[in-house]
DNA sequence: CTGTTAGCGCATTCAG
DNA sequence: CTGAATGCGCTAACAG
């Protein structure tokens, strides 16, 4: 009788009113239980040949699609990263991401994508999300506003790992780049060239890598006995528009300097078309050097000195790095990366 | 007794030796069953004012994360899309995801990114993957090779979009651009200024939009009575550098040109390289014409006139109707969003 | 080799 | 207003 009751019910189900197959429905087809179609579904050994065979064959007819929430929610595991950046229409990051997301294919891992717009609400917002998803780990490039989400990651003891910037304060794994190092190459690259008054167009300083690159501009200074001018040192944006708007408004006060760094490729590229529409010649009236080494800066007028960063690389290694801190999770090893800046000299400078 | 032996191991379980705290946990601490507990962290009017408060509050101190995995199991939605593009890394896409990102923010959806690189192989992994997360449907930029995972997702009813190319064969949902038109006043305005011989790179043909584009040139070439020369139609790639390459060939072979209109802004700005490597001049020598309208056109030397594709605007177009279609997904209508695009005259032409 | 049972964390019945 | 029972789809432990 119950059966005679329930078999109507479950076919009802199989006959696949639902959108989405389950294993029931391909275990009422095989006439074998649902966790046997289970087993033979993953390929385990102790399985009937036969029976498997059939199974398979029934669940590719059926379009079967296996329920990796349903998995993830066992397992603990669903197999997905949280990417939580600043602007993924920004070239850097879009790079980055690539490395990212090619590296995660690779090891088995989708990525969820978040942008924070350098708002430290939104990227709390994003952290919280991400967690809520029972993501596995996060890649972060942290606003730095503020850093309460990142402690509490830490006390969580989720897998995460800071790319391209980091904290004093707080002990993570992170994977970034040498700066003061790159901002100490580019500007002692123009002092080279004869430069005595180098304009930096800075980016916001909160963020560890703007800092850095003007402590690295700073200390080239210093180095080569130079002064310090704080009025060279301008601009708290990673638009190029506005660094466009902002080296126009420079020229206009009549502010004297014969190069410029900029904090990265974009707003270099930005400060030269104010250059160009002044009719400056560069290198010659003003040299100019970038940051970061995109793809444009090869085709620029003049194509762009800069200091590159293997973005592609820099996300490649950060998933790698957070692949290898979610399997060991246990572990409290903190580890970081630390990726060499490279200057690249071509003709703007 | 019962009792006795149950509450020390449900008490081991508030003590969380578990990473993440459940339900249960504070359904322990609060003593009140699991449900009351979910009623109260959803704001629900049946419940008593002082319960809720103090659960609010234990669930707060406990640092308590809803489990989203376990919500989308019974509810079957996952506030989560899919976004399948051709490669992140490129000025187009990475400007259209932050639209879609954007707007999935905006209505509570979280994105999954997965890289196609032009590979159909790649597309259908991205596809199952993603139908395996259930998510809520799928943004997708389709490679066009092959189409039977587009065909299927009809089949399994699975709401999805497609972005900026279309098939001739399936009716589905799916925003694209007039590119046959941006082609030809591309080429009208090429022509307009006296141009005979236009020379072409082109994208990869199995691409909607690139044969669109090519079939607009052709128009125009018709409407204006110019005889359409296959030989000035080159190229199969998206990538600036084979572009720049190409281009150096064209020139090394003698093709006689006095103007270039490009598959991309990308492309042109890899033409132009090589045609100021050649010092020839833009436009006196050579004109050129790009399309998208990339930020680095607006600086390249000369700017670069283009065909403006509002991609940040294309991306949030695309999330919305994927959503509207989410949500009344009984409903069999197919929709098509068609954007115009605008030629952007600036120095180059 | 296969079936039964239980539980991942949550929300939705339905009773009290 | 609150609790107990049930099931989302899957896998693991345990019997047989």
């Amino acid at each position: 009788m119950c059966a005679i009751l329930t078999i109507p019910i479950s076919l009802s189900k199989a006959g696949m009113s639902h959108v989405h197959v389950t294993l029931k429905d391909i275990a009422i087809r095989a006439g074998v239980s649902v966790n046997t179609v289970s087993r033979a579904l993953r390929n385990r050994l102790d399985i009937n040949d036969e029976t498997k065979k059939r199974i398979i064959e029934i669940a590719e007819r059926l379009g079967y699609t296996p329920n990796v929430l349903a998995k993830s929610l066992r397992s603990k595991k669903s197999k997905t990263i949280g990417v939580v950046i600043a602007d993924i229409s920004s070239p850097f990051y879009s790079n980055m991401v690539k490395g990212v997301e090619d590296g995660a294919q690779e090891k088995g891992y989708s990525i969820i994508l978040c942008n924070t717009d350098e708002q430290y609400k939104k990227e709390e917002a994003a952290v919280r999300v991400l967690l809520e998803k029972r993501v596995d780990g996060l890649l972060i490039t942290p606003v730095q506003e503020e850093n309460k989400d990142i402690l509490d990651l830490k006390e969580k003891r989720i897998p995460f790992v800071l790319v391209g910037r980091h904290f004093d304060v707080i002990q993570t794994n992170c994977i970034v780049v040498e700066d003061v190092i790159g901002g100490f190459l580019a500007t002692e690259h123009l002092i080279k060239k004869g430069h005595r008054r180098i304009l930096h167009i800075n980016g916001p300083l909160h963020m560890s890598c703007a800092w850095e690159r003007l402590a690295g501009y700073k200390r080239a200074l210093l180095e080569h006995g130079l002064e310090y001018d704080q009025r060279l040192v301008r601009g708290n944006t990673t638009e190029m528009e506005e660094a466009y708007k902002l080296t126009k408004k420079i020229l206009s006060e009549g502010l004297s300097f014969t190069a410029i760094f900029a904090f990265s490729d974009v707003l270099a590229l930005g400060a030269m078309h104010a250059l160009h529409e002044a009719k400056l010649r560069i290198p010659d009236d003003v040299a100019v050097v970038g940051y970061d080494d995109i793809e444009f800066t090869r085709v620029s007028c003049p194509p762009l000195t800069t200091v590159r960063i293997p973005r592609y690389l820099l996300g490649k290694k950060a998933i790698n790095l957070l692949v290898e801190k979610i399997i060991k999770k246990g572990s409290r090893k903190l580890q970081q990366i630390i990726i060499k800046p490279e200057l690249v000299i071509r003709e703007s400078s």
